[in-house]
DNA sequence: AACGGAAATT
DNA sequence: AATTTCCGTT
């Protein structure tokens, strides 16, 4: 049970908060509750973590691109290897990476910037509406605020 | 490098 | 369900 709390913080700072202040049981959705072996829940996210790396400037790996919600991967193995650690999965590599980037495209949380070597974009409109039904209007304000970065 | 089918994993 | 693994194709 504690790892599924950890895993709510997580996602906070997922959206850049640092903190959890706010009660958990509104800021998040049923599955978020939901035991680790249920059909339907989940743990860490791919897109969450690109976010927590985006979100604290971690300049190695990835980074913001010039366009909305592009980010550009400047070391994928590097990448790769982070992701790996953080899912226990000590043989990731960057085309496994890429091929879970890809499952995104028909999600509508990713897209490809073609002809840009590494890049990508997310879909930020679509990831608060898709993914946090329920979300409340002033952190919704939030995080539309954190991701004004790029405008 | 990037794509996407297919099967396996958790 | 969300990847992970593998791999043939573009």
């Amino acid at each position: 049970h504690k790892k599924l709390l950890a895993a709510k913080c997580f996602s906070l700072k997922a959206f850049g908060f640092t903190t959890c202040s706010p009660p958990p049981a509104v800021l998040f959705p049923d599955w978020a509750y939901k035991p680790a072996w249920s059909p339907g829940s989940r743990q860490v996210q791919l897109w969450h973590f690109l976010l927590e790396l985006l979100g604290r400037g971690e300049g190695g790996a990835i980074g913001w691109g010039g366009e909305w919600g592009e980010f550009v991967i400047r070391d994928p193995e590097k990448l790769a290897r982070l992701w790996g650690e953080r899912k226990g999965k000590p043989h990731m590599n960057y085309d496994k990476l890429s091929r879970a980037l890809r499952y995104y495209y028909n999600k509508r949380i990713l897209h490809k910037t073609k002809g840009k070597r590494f890049t990508y974009r997310f879909n930020f409109s679509k990831l608060i509406l898709v993914n946090y039904p329920g979300y409340p209007a002033p952190l919704f304000h939030q995080v539309t605020s954190m991701l004004s970065h790029f405008s």
